[in-house]
DNA sequence: TTGTAAGCGTTATCAG
DNA sequence: CTGATAACGCTTACAA
């Protein structure tokens, strides 16, 4: 691989000139531009980005910590990450936190200041500790959905409360009478919102109020299912705190042979791809994961390359529901 | 952030002493070493990896180039590709090849040598002018799985006409009369494996050949399930050549009212986590995935760090078969 | 066993 | 507008 020396040497000019035509830097002549530009394409020179990240201090990339590897969301998102970074010329570094040892994420963050990483964006759920760590450093970071505990880190999320109530009005609107809910474990953050919006609308319109806890996994669906219509032979939906869960709600109700949307009619919670992979497909409020995953890398790049500063309040983006045959009878 | 200086100020020695206790060199009187690492500790120092990566022209990274975001075969792959590479002391860089300008590989393919990357791992199907590239570079390659079309790139396959015969004789087995295929696309190579074993073992055993073709998608294996039914009533199984075809297929047929495995039955190819999510569950053919992330890695770093030269043989892994209810009668 | 100093490929300061 | 040169943080002959 050639460097900036072989270039120099070829262009007959000093190192430091190609280093400025490199940077765009105005204070050299055309010419001289001109001729180096071409020498360039020449030697089919490359500049090396490790030796600039040493000398800047700036690696032009952007860490981002992800949780479980089963959930597509995760995956739907740091696709979307990936490619906004990518259009504004940075690269992102995936790290897995689910599964690895505790202390490794420590390492991790140590790693992150000895590669000059220029933020981070955190999806996953971290302890008080490791949030921490990050927070005392200077290093810009900012905090995806669900995520994260610390009152100080600024946090993109989606307007679970709202979102929530669309999908319940949607089922009521569909003549449902009695609904079921299955939320996400009890200390998870963004399930409180869509929560509340259950228990509200129950109470405004005196319904009754059946709640199971689920892990947010296909299997944790199909099992609330099991105990959620094991007594109450009345319930005519089902409303699941995500996707996955309604997936495996979908799953155990035709296990059952319960028909779906005739006898309960099934909702789920963020709009991921595979919604639409069960038979029937399945209704959802999804989040605006593509525009999540922008905010999320604009705020950051604008904060490390023109120092707007990133707003500690949580910005809270709407949903929409997406009416599948889950709720919808055929034909209709 | 504590540079190697710091610690050699520190201990009242040189930084060529650090990092010789830094790299493991024996030449270092344990006293030293060990009031070394002690204000090591105190400082809580660790060392820049990329003036490591400078200084060394040698990164610890690999780069892992995967096609298609949708399919969830090359996520899992990727996930036991990275915590392999883990465990070994690199890092993996992910680039997703779809999607992207056709030049950008190219792109990132002078990115790679740019950053001093250690090897490559391919999972996509790349054009002839890219792979060349690839090949010119000496940079240790390994291919993955469904890839690569040129010659003198070593591959880690699957078994993938013998797993073809475990769907097919199972079905059989299962006393199945007539057997429709679910082709991949025709140019793909690892659905050729496939496809022989299908035509042999209808061959054999005089049966019917029912042939279509689909994209490796849900939605292909749903039309390719319109396609086949639609002349062919008689059919009473279903070989995909992918699992999401699979799920697709089974989509359609309870679309169709038509029952699973009662009157058709469904067999997949993969083993994708996904291949439980649809009711009733898909009985597939399984890759190990976790073997195949595992051995590439290991070939790679074996040549990287000792000069073990990769075997430019394909290397054929077998598969498993995994029964389950879109074959097997519940109750059997 | 330890230290000195050159080198890895850039950038940026300071002169000219 | 251009060139020398120190600096980024580490490794590694070569000397001592």
């Amino acid at each position: 691989m050639p460097t900036i020396k072989d270039v120099a040497q070829k262009a007959g000019v000093s190192v430091a000139t190609i280093s400025r035509v490199l940077n765009n830097n105005p204070h050299v002549r055309e010419e001289t531009r001109i001729k180096i530009l071409e020498v360039m394409r020449e030697l089919n020179y490359t500049p090396n980005s490790i030796a600039r990240t040493l000398s800047n201090q700036k690696s032009n990339t952007i860490a981002l910590l992800i949780p479980d590897i089963n959930n597509p969301f995760f995956y739907e998102l740091s696709s979307y990450i990936e490619q906004s970074a990518y259009e504004k010329g940075y690269s992102v570094l995936l790290y897995h936190t689910h599964g690895k040892k505790k202390d490794s994420i420590k390492q991790f963050l140590k790693t992150l200041y000895s590669s000059y990483i220029d933020g981070i964006i955190i999806a996953s759920n971290l302890d008080k500790e490791s949030e921490k760590l990050i927070i005392r450093k200077k290093l810009p970071v900012i905090a995806i959905d669900r995520a994260v505990t610390a009152k100080n880190i600024p946090t993109i999320g989606v307007q679970n409360y709202n979102g929530a109530k669309l999908a319940l009005d949607h089922l009521i609107n569909m003549g449902r009478k009695s609904i079921g809910f299955i939320s996400g474990p009890r200390q998870w953050s963004t399930t409180n919102g869509r929560y509340r919006a259950y228990k509200d609308v129950m109470g405004k319109l005196n319904m009754e109020v059946n709640v199971v806890y689920g892990d947010l996994s296909v299997n944790g669906g199909m099992e609330a299912i099991y105990e959620l219509t094991k007594n109450n032979y009345n319930i005519d939906a089902i409303f699941a705190a995500n996707d996955l869960m309604a997936i495996g709600a979908i799953k155990a109700l035709i296990k059952q042979k319960i028909k779906i949307p005739e006898e309960i009619a099934v909702v789920g919670f963020d709009g991921i791809s595979l919604s639409r992979i069960t038979e029937p497909e399945l209704t959802t409020i999804a989040q605006p994961i593509d525009r999540i995953g922008y905010l999320a890398i604009k705020r950051l790049v604008d904060f490390i390359e023109r120092g707007v500063e990133i707003p500690i309040i949580q910005e809270d983006l709407p949903m929409e529901l997406i009416i599948r045959n889950s709720t919808r009878i055929e034909g209709h």
